[in-house]
DNA sequence: TTGTACGCGTTATCAA
DNA sequence: TTGATAACGCGTACAA
């Protein structure tokens, strides 16, 4: 593999004189700016971004980690943040912890060592540390979730407020008894959506079961909740990897979403509107979570000292077929 | 932030036995190397891995680069490299090039300079040059498609056989006019499943049409082909995502799966079996898929002048009733 | 077993 | 405008 060396001598300069001919940088004659380009285009040179970045003490990566890449919520902050970084000559690499502690620690790690610029973050749980990243210097803004105990940028929904709104919509419909199926303990947004759900329905009435978000825990929390001596009559469901579970459950005991069981899920995945009758669900602003948590990032990484930020964006109910007789 | 000097001098000893003493290589003093953990610890030193890196002349982070974040199909194979690469130590970054020609190649660039160990690669077409990265000797897995003109190592699905067997399926189910709807001219999947289709209803009587591997590209194309004078009783669709455009159509024009128009769509995407009438399918190995290309490319790595070696994996028909009348 | 010293490939500083 | 040279942080011959 050719080396800057290479092409210097092969140019007939110095290495110096290549760095800055092929960097554009300070202003080269352009006869030896020819004569390099050409050096460096016959020895197929690539400059070495590991010797770079160690010498400029920068990279130009954002690092992206997040919870599942199969679920298509995260996936469009991952198109929102990658759009946006491009805009700035940034690459974006997505990690996937896959809910999983481990990984995400292993992920931070990995970022931490090949020093990423900054880093777009959504925690798996309470245990999550950035500290060491944060140490270094290197910027990190939460998405989605908040990070515990941190005051530092992050773009979230306001998610409780959505689902408080979803279950209102369930009880105009006509539903009696609305039920939740929310996430786990301790993960924010899981939390949130059933503490929305709460100020609703009231403590007392609250008839909700929590699984991991999903589709089987979903299933099996939505069969337990069905064969209650007093069943729900409705189901708010926090994301739409449990409401995949949670349709499975209602086929299961011949139950059809609307006219016997009202339900509302979170997020509108592309299926959604395919099945019948159409989802209605709580949309999230996916795309711009991942646009603004970009902009963010790069924000900071340009000025270390500006005010920490919070994004909150809106959810918005639409309003389908399973939430009506 | 700490370096590997800091180590050294809070624990009086040369950055030599600093390194011996945290990668545990050659044989350090107990009593040292138990002292260095602790200065290290104290320091909160972390190694750089861009130094580590530059000097060693390797990484343990494999690229994952693919056309499309959004499909479940790549999302899976994602997985599945990531499991494998994990069991041996290896990170796995990802990154999506939206069936874009020039993200991919700043992608290939980013790999590049970067000098990641291996890249597992989803070519998005024809011009995809991996040449720069096999020059340099990073290897590279081709998966789902192969890479054009090049021998090497990929794991590929046999889809063309999986396609004619679907439209046989419908043609045994009684449909008369059985047309596909296939991905873009030049991607080898999409090429490979039209064929299939074409093996079995023959030449002549063909009916199809071409979009991009998107929702709606797939949906004009469909009510295109609906539209004609005489219109399919029956289609076969290239890949999940189409299928929600074609399903779109289908809906548009009151036309009912199954009863009216026979489908089946490639790939088990997870909401394929709650739409009604549940939507036959080809499922592909994705997560195999994954993890097959992961072992070719440690295998690489640890030996560049094996063989290279072409992994076909089968595609299998899960018959549902949009099949069927 | 430990330390000294060099090199990985760049870029930035400083003289010329 | 150009070139020699010193870092960047680490791992590893080689010598002690």
């Amino acid at each position: 593999m050719a080396t800057i060396t290479d092409v210097a001598s092969r140019a007939g300069v110095s290495t110096a004189t290549v760095s800055r001919a092929l960097n554009g940088k300070s202003t080269v004659d352009p006869v030896l700016a020819a004569r390099v380009r050409r050096a460096a285009e016959e020895l197929g040179y690539h400059p070495n971004g590991l010797a770079r970045n160690l010498r400029r003490q920068e990279t130009a990566v954002l690092a992206l980690i997040i919870s599942d890449v199969e679920n298509p919520f995260f996936t469009a902050i991952a198109r929102g943040v990658e759009d946006l970084a491009q805009t700035s000559g940034y690459s974006v690499v997505l990690c996937n912890t896959d809910e999983n502690a481990d990984k995400e620690r292993r992920y931070l790690d990995v970022a931490l060592q090949e020093r990423v610029a900054g880093v777009v973050l959504s925690p798996t749980g309470h245990a999550t540390s950035v500290d060491r990243l944060r140490r270094q210097g290197t910027p990190v803004v939460a998405v989605d979730r908040p990070l515990a105990g941190i005051v530092g940028d992050q773009v979230l929904v306001d998610t409780r407020r959505a689902a408080g709104e979803a279950t209102t919509h369930l009880l105009g419909n006509g539903y009696q008894r609305v039920g939740c199926l929310s996430g786990p303990t301790g993960v924010r947004t899981a939390d949130d959506r059933l503490a929305g759900y709460v100020d609703v329905v009231g403590g007392r009435s609250a008839l909700f079961r929590r699984s991991a978000y999903r589709a089987e825990g979903a299933r099996l929390a939505a069969l337990d909740l069905l064969d209650e001596p007093a069943p729900p009559d409705a189901l708010l469901v926090a994301n739409s990897t449990m409401a995949i579970g949670v349709l499975e459950a209602l086929a299961e005991r011949g139950l059809r979403p609307g006219r016997d069981v009202g339900l509302v899920a979170f997020d509108d995945a592309p299926w959604t509107t395919l099945i019948d009758p159409p989802l209605t669900v709580v949309a999230q602003p996916a795309y711009d979570v991942g646009r603004a948590a970009a902009d963010l990032l790069l924000a900071r990484i340009g000025d270390s000292t500006r005010e920490p930020a919070t994004v909150t964006l809106e959810a918005r109910l639409i309003a389908r077929h399973s939430s009506r007789r």
